[in-house]
DNA sequence: TCAAAAGTGTTAGATTTACACCCATGA
DNA sequence: TCATGGGTGTAAATCTAACACTTTTGA
């Protein structure tokens, strides 16, 4: 032991977990069930491991939370108050997660206390889960123009529309129909299959796929 | 205590500081002078303190290794692999900081044993440190181009080539001359005085100087 | 006088934005 | 038949990129 004369903390990963649902951009909050903090809103979490990167930390908590692994996680950044956490000295490092809300078993969401909140309602949560959220947010919108998230949060296949209405919701503005095709028919990986999708419309939208080996060979990515 | 079960960790910050001279971007690194990994380069760093937040850990290690206070950080990301550090389990939050060479005592630079090395020219350091400047590069090159941060690697006075020559030292690209002037004339912050200064030409070239109170009122940048 | 860096506008091309109507279908 | 969401192209405006010569001055 080469460092012993130095403070040890504990270390959190709390999880923003993104969903699109009903048109809208949605993350998972829950009332907190322990001391400190109970009762009140907050992102769920957990500590991490002493074997365990924070990688995997961030993968054992959504895995823990929604039984699904390999979702698309990132790192939002690292919290580090001496007093966020008020009943002791806790470093969080906040990962934001997308999930298709459609693969979630709303079983397990209901087992944890959780809810669906869309972004633009989330309310006052514990200590700086607040900033947590929004820094995430800031990311996924730079993130989503460049680079092939979206899908994460869809379906395997998907109408134009619903891509546009996610992407909207992400951005939190609306966008012009015609602009926005043009530069998903630029991008080659984006596939029109033959299926036409007839839940939303009586004439029926063509439904898409995102083939992501042609996006590895082609990684062009601009909404 | 209300968490005590869960592992406790070490946590340190290292700092990827930036420097701008003799037309090239530097950073500083050096040889570690401690187990593990005595004799290999490495970024600076520090134990985060029981009492004391990331951020002001950053400070205080930046203090220690300039002397100056109230540098520009930015939080890069945090380093969790199990084994990243052979001594001990480590987490580490990698922070980037720009410094004014000039305001920088070489004496202590030479303290603490730390050379400039040019980002181009930085060889294999310990454990992720490479990664950690990759990173702070990458943010680093998306920042300098919508926020006035330039001006922390400048002296208060600076020429136009300066300023020129570092956003190309730090994008790793040259940029036309009359287009990039033509960027910085429509920001009225960046303030022409009647001063010149000799020492790279003949002529002579107008210094320029950051207007931060005008920047706050109309805070559009754009390189 | 000449070498070396400072300074300065214009034009073509590319990109982005705005915009409106027809289509297919089930109720 | 009509209401609803699906689908399509063009033109103007803006932004970006390319490009070359004159100025000043100390050595």
């Amino acid at each position: 032991m080469y460092y012993q004369e130095y403070a040890k903390v504990l270390v959190s990963v709390d999880v923003i977990v993104f969903g699109f649902d009903a048109g809208k951009l949605k993350i998972l909050i829950g009332k907190r069930q322990l001391d400190p903090g109970r009762g009140e809103w907050s992102l769920y979490g957990g500590f991490v491991g002493a074997d365990e990167s924070l990688n995997d930390a961030a993968h054992r908590v959504l895995f823990d939370l929604t039984g699904l692994r390999n979702l698309y996680i990132q790192q939002v950044g690292t919290f580090g108050s001496v007093d966020r956490d008020p009943g002791e000295r806790v470093i969080s490092v906040a990962y934001y997660a997308l999930i298709n809300v459609k693969d979630y078993d709303d079983a397990l969401r209901q087992q944890h206390n959780l809810e669906w909140v869309i972004v633009e309602n989330v309310p006052k949560l514990y200590s700086d889960h607040n900033e947590m959220v929004q820094m995430a947010l800031k990311l996924m919108r730079t993130k989503i123009k460049t680079a092939p998230i979206s899908f994460r949060l869809l379906p395997s296949l998907f109408t134009l529309t619903q891509l546009q209405k996610l992407y909207e919701a992400v951005m939190g503005e609306e966008v012009d129909k015609r602009n926005f095709r043009k530069r998903v028919k630029d991008m080659d990986f984006i596939e029109k299959t033959e299926l036409i999708d007839k839940t939303t419309s009586k004439r029926g939208a063509y439904l898409y796929r995102f083939n992501k080996r042609a996006y590895d060979e082609d990684p062009y990515f601009k909404l």
